[in-house]
DNA sequence: ACTAAGTTGATAAAATTAGTCAACAATATA
DNA sequence: TATATTGTTGACTAATTTTATCAACTTAGT
């Protein structure tokens, strides 16, 4: 039971795109060096965010990629839903069929409530929270060099 | 991002163990019939849950398992960890080296604030809790013959 | 035209998951 | 004590998923 580095992937670099973005689009390339993540790697998790509206991508010199909305209308629960796919943490929640026992299993009910534990938790971390964490962050380990 | 058959099964046939147990041991033969999950493959699953003191066994004729301690002291969160691992979703949570970035990364903590959300849904829920919502359900279809 | 970007699809290595099989160990009981 | 019954262990394998890489392609600016 992991995120795959597709979602910690995209968050990182949505996360990059956010503190980095002014006007001009931002390069892949850019992204994928800070966050030392391949960039032909990085290119097939940016489709899905660019197709579900996240972001907006512009090729050619001067193009990259922008945030399609600001980052608190960006809940981590879309970004971790598109990349890891619907977190139904176990088949038979979604899909009933698949087990004869479904309508009577006790267990089943647990792993939804889990999905929506989790999706709670993700669902209230916007992009604009982890933007400010980022910099508070850095500010402590700034602060850390002048002790 | 999902729960394995490992954590699923382990779960049922905890449950099936529950709910069959009156002094007898249970057979693992049974559960595995009753679950419809393979044999040679509980036996794998059973393994760790005798290690942890959650169940106890006893081989030969008459033999089988039993929970070692009472339903209400068995949280899901001690099975689940037990088979899916510990549950830190990325592996910088749990070993910060592995990444250069982890002394200043806003997204680690999300995911370690989501582990710790999970885990704290499967520990309110305890195989005793289970029981119940089973028999509920059980109930709740028989009703449902009657209409 | 040419270059700088993003886009897409085919492919593949590596890791994990899910499961099987067979040999083995312990125990009740006839 | 022989034997059938049950759990235990470890080696092995097939399938799937993850994690990429590469190359051909498209679009846009200069």
């Amino acid at each position: 039971m992991k995120v795959s580095t597709k979602g910690q992937y995209a968050t990182r670099a949505l996360l990059d795109l956010a503190l980095h973005q002014d006007e001009a689009p931002v390069l892949l390339k850019h992204i994928a060096q800070r966050q030392k993540i391949s960039l032909s790697y990085l290119e097939h998790l940016i489709t899905p965010l660019i197709a579900a509206g996240i972001i907006t991508s512009t090729r050619g010199p001067r193009g990259g990629i922008s945030l399609a909305r600001p980052p608190e209308e960006i809940g981590l629960d879309e970004v971790v839903q598109l990349l890891e796919g619907a977190i139904s943490l176990v088949e038979c929640v979604g899909n009933p069929k698949v087990c004869t026992m479904s309508q009577s299993c006790a267990t089943r009910e647990v792993w939804d409530e889990l999905r929506q534990a989790m999706m709670g938790v993700l669902k209230s971390v916007t992009l604009r929270d982890l933007m400010e964490r980022q910099r508070e962050k850095e500010n402590a380990t700034e602060i850390m060099y002048y002790i």
